[in-house]
DNA sequence: CATCATGGCTGACAAAAGTCAATGCAAAAG
DNA sequence: CTTTTGCATTGACTTTTGTCAGCCATGATG
């Protein structure tokens, strides 16, 4: 928690200086302080949120591709992130996007929910600082154990953490033993209301597994190599906050899901602003799932990934009615 | 209208700086341009809203007194510009406080009226660059003849420009020299259009004038020194976009106010964010009348001013049900 | 066809901002 | 009561940024 009495000079450095656009040494002088504080003092004041920096991601959104790809799918934005010559390596890029577009999708007094996964975690990673007091960040699903790098709950408290916003972690694991202690947890009262506040969230972000030997849920030890394999064959296409979904997008009625403390997929599907990023390109199956399933209303992704998509729409002869638009 | 070839390279270097962090040398370096040149587009960068910088207010709303004032009459919220011994001069500092304060009480989409007097034209003139396209600005009263310097439309079209944002003037003269002639104006399908679409405004920006003869109604001729003078022994005790209201804050049935092409009282009040920023300290009175008037639900006022409203309701036991609170 | 005006771009310099080791100061620990 | 520890603060130094006169290309004009 912010301590009050100092705060109070770092906000009037940060006003004179970016709001009257007075020099450090000047803003010093009038502070009775030397510059070398106001410097310090102003990095705070970024940092905290006092002040924030925002650039238009315009440059994303603006893209035929994009156009193209909305117009298509019947996704209500897609920014495009490009991976031409003098571009940035697009796989570092993509969370910076997603990140600022993110930020813009935000409205005050927002809650948020927030899913897990490398993407996610990386988004959180270069989130930019703000003043969102006001803005609730919510855990879309369970915990992993500690080992393991990527904990959903550290992406909800970052992203609460730089947006100045509060968060609310789900204590509970991802995947239980056993279906029935599954049952039960869902049924106390403070894992069951949280879950059924998702459905209230304004906007969610999350990403989509995939269903190799390398997803997530094969790494944690959710599921063994070969039951991620059998899974696959059964029809299952990909993960949307630790749950398998099928070709369709569709909620698989299995041991795994049965046993996943999870946001109800059908709670995820009513939040209005669904943002989805997707990094790789080995990604391209489960998001067309999710896709279909309509678990994205908002889309980040690489130039070459959208005109895959696109293809597939065309191919397919699907239509802005299969991708669920609100 | 901006020329899109040019601004892709400033959105490009606006975003490498601002949102990756990058120097400027290496900017211009993956950009293939010389670092002067980097440095002129960030500028221009900022002039044009493609980066905001936005810093909180917290400092002139975080004060015991704002919440005082906000308790006794009702407000929704204050702020106060001090003036202690550090602070800058208070009657500059106003109009930027008010300006940070507005530019945060602006939400995507809305419809703002905007109307004159050089309060408001100093706010237009510290007005930060912001990208807020879909936001219209709309002129909430008709214009004065060219040779005064602050000019209804003016205000209305540079803070529309600031802020990227869609400006509507009201194309009529602010006073008419006959009551048929503005009756039969207002019947003006233009006009009256667009005076009916007043009370869609989300938000509105105005000051309260005087009715001294240093007002701008006088100085502009539209009404003379010993007519104005008469008004005020007639009850009159301020004017709000362009029209005397008495010390109530109540429309007075008058020539002036007849003859007058600016939005109706009622419509203003309907407004939700009405936003009210006194500067001079003898505007004391046309401001007591203009919130009994509920003409504000948020204020920017100095300390001085403050605590004499205050006293004021404290005095006359006014409550928190005089000031129109929504 | 030469001339002029326009506006973007650059190099070089001046100004401003960032950084960090050293210092001081106050609260916690011994 | 002294020592230690942890910060906030500073001065001196380095790096980064702002600026502006002058250059070049382009396109309009006489």
């Amino acid at each position: 928690m912010p301590i009050r009495s100092n705060d109070q000079i770092i906000h009037k450095a940060a006003w004179l200086y970016y709001t009257h656009g007075m020099r450090q040494d000047e803003v010093a002088q009038r502070l009775e302080i030397s510059r070398a504080s106001i410097a310090m003092y102003l990095r705070r004041a970024r940092e905290m949120g006092i002040v924030s920096i925002t650039t238009s991601n315009e440059l994303f959104s603006d893209d035929v591709l994009a156009r193209e790809l909305e117009d298509a799918t019947g996704l209500t934005s897609v920014w495009i992130v490009p991976e031409d010559r003098q571009a940035m390596d697009p796989a570092a890029e993509m969370p910076v996007v997603a990140a600022s577009v993110f930020l813009e999708l935000i409205n005050k007094g927002d809650r948020i929910g927030v899913a897990w996964g490398r993407t996610v975690y990386h988004i959180a990673d270069v989130m930019p600082f703000a003043d969102l007091r006001g803005v609730t960040v919510v855990q879309l699903c369970g915990n992993l154990g500690a080992p393991y790098s990527y904990r959903p709950d550290q992406c909800t408290t970052e992203i609460a953490r730089r947006l100045n916003a509060e968060g609310i972690n789900l204590y509970a694991p991802l995947v239980l033993s056993s279906e029935r202690l599954a049952e039960e947890l869902r049924s106390e009262p403070v894992i069951r209301e949280q879950l059924a506040t998702i459905s209230d969230c304004q906007l969610a972000l999350y990403s989509v597994g995939g269903i190799e030997e390398d997803s997530h849920l094969v790494k944690c030890g959710a599921l063994s190599a070969a039951e991620m394999h059998a899974m696959g064959s059964n029809g299952a296409a990909g993960v949307i906050a630790g749950q398998l979904i099928d070709r369709d997008g569709q909620w698989m009625d299995c041991g795994h899901n049965r046993r996943c403390m999870s946001a109800d997929l059908g709670s995820i599907r009513a939040i209005k602003k669904r943002m989805l990023v997707v990094q790789e390109d080995s990604k391209f199956e489960p998001l067309v799932a999710a896709l279909k399933g309509g678990f994205a209303s908002h889309l980040v992704v690489t130039a070459s990934m959208a005109r895959r998509i696109l293809d597939r729409w065309n191919t397919e002869g699907l239509d802005r009615n299969s991708s669920g638009k609100t």
